[in-house]
DNA sequence: ATGGTTGCTTTGCAA
């Protein structure tokens, strides 16, 4: 079961690319952050004509995750629990049925944080502890587990072509190197980081200054996976090629295989 | 050297 991460900078701005992708790449599940669309303008014909059904937890404007799925889902949530004053929309679970028995996988939006010395940052860090709550909580479960997304962390500095650039960066702090780190310590592991010891294998390109003609790259679109999701793991690969389709996202899909046997009728 | 680009809520803000 092949599930992919994207943060697609805006479905109405990527609509194209994004069709010609699942068409492309055949994705079982995508996990699909920063919509920028409210559940009412997201284009779920063009996407159910696919043959997928389609959850979205948007905002208007900015945020905005959803999930698209071959099989049925059993059961959505929206939101990450532990703070009822947060309306960002980053998070949303859905849960499938496969012949090796439930599958749980979230696309999840990490707030970006900067700059840092604003709100922003304690914002972050604030929905890390949360996560890290929340995920704790999941693992009780003992079931393969997905929490897919944008995290919005550089984890390591070979994560970064220029690791020096990002030291004043949310994205690269030290709070947030750690809360990342307490996610793998509770027992998720980074899977592409498990399959593959590349030290260019990058997410995320900015659009400005040549950064993708320089691979001026970070990497910091993961799958983390429960250990019952890890004993499940083939394989893991960055779609690099997309980031050089016209008019691209700064994001690149991130694909993981899972071997959840054959998946139950759709 | 503080540049440069993209998408939305658009002439500012978030990334």
């Amino acid at each position: 079961m092949k599930i992919a991460t994207w943060n697609i900078n805006g479905v109405k701005a990527r609509i194209d690319n994004l069709l010609h992708w699942l068409g492309e790449s055949q994705p079982d599940i995508a996990c699909l952050q920063e919509i920028k669309s409210v559940d009412e303008n997201f284009p779920r014909l063009e996407i159910e004509a696919l043959g997928y059904h389609v959850e979205t937890h948007g905002q208007k404007g900015f945020n905005g995750v959803a999930l698209l799925s071959k099989l049925r889902f059993d059961e959505v949530n929206r939101g990450l629990a532990g703070d009822d004053e947060d309306m960002q929309a980053r998070f949303i679970e859905g849960v499938f049925s496969t012949d090796r028995g439930a599958l749980r996988v979230v696309s999840l939006y990490l707030p970006n944080g900067n700059p840092v010395g604003t709100e922003k940052f304690p914002y972050k860090l604030g929905w890390m502890e949360r996560l890290e709550r929340w995920a704790q909580a999941r693992l009780a479960l003992e079931e393969p587990l997905v929490l897919a997304g944008d995290y919005n962390v550089i984890p390591e500095p070979f994560d970064a072509r220029h690791p020096e650039n990002w030291l004043g960066d949310a994205l690269f702090q030290p709070e947030s190197r750690q809360a990342f780190r307490r996610l793998e310590n509770l027992g998720f592991i980074d899977a592409f980081r498990s399959v593959s010891d590349a030290r260019d294998a990058y997410s995320f390109w900015d659009y400005q200054a040549g950064a993708w003609q320089k691979n001026n790259g970070i990497r910091i679109d993961f799958q983390m996976l429960s250990p019952e999701a890890a004993a499940r793991l083939r394989s893991s690969d960055i779609e690099k090629h997309v980031r050089a389709w016209e008019k691209p996202s700064d994001h690149v899909p991130v694909a993981i295989d899972l071997d959840m046997g054959l998946s139950r009728a759709a």
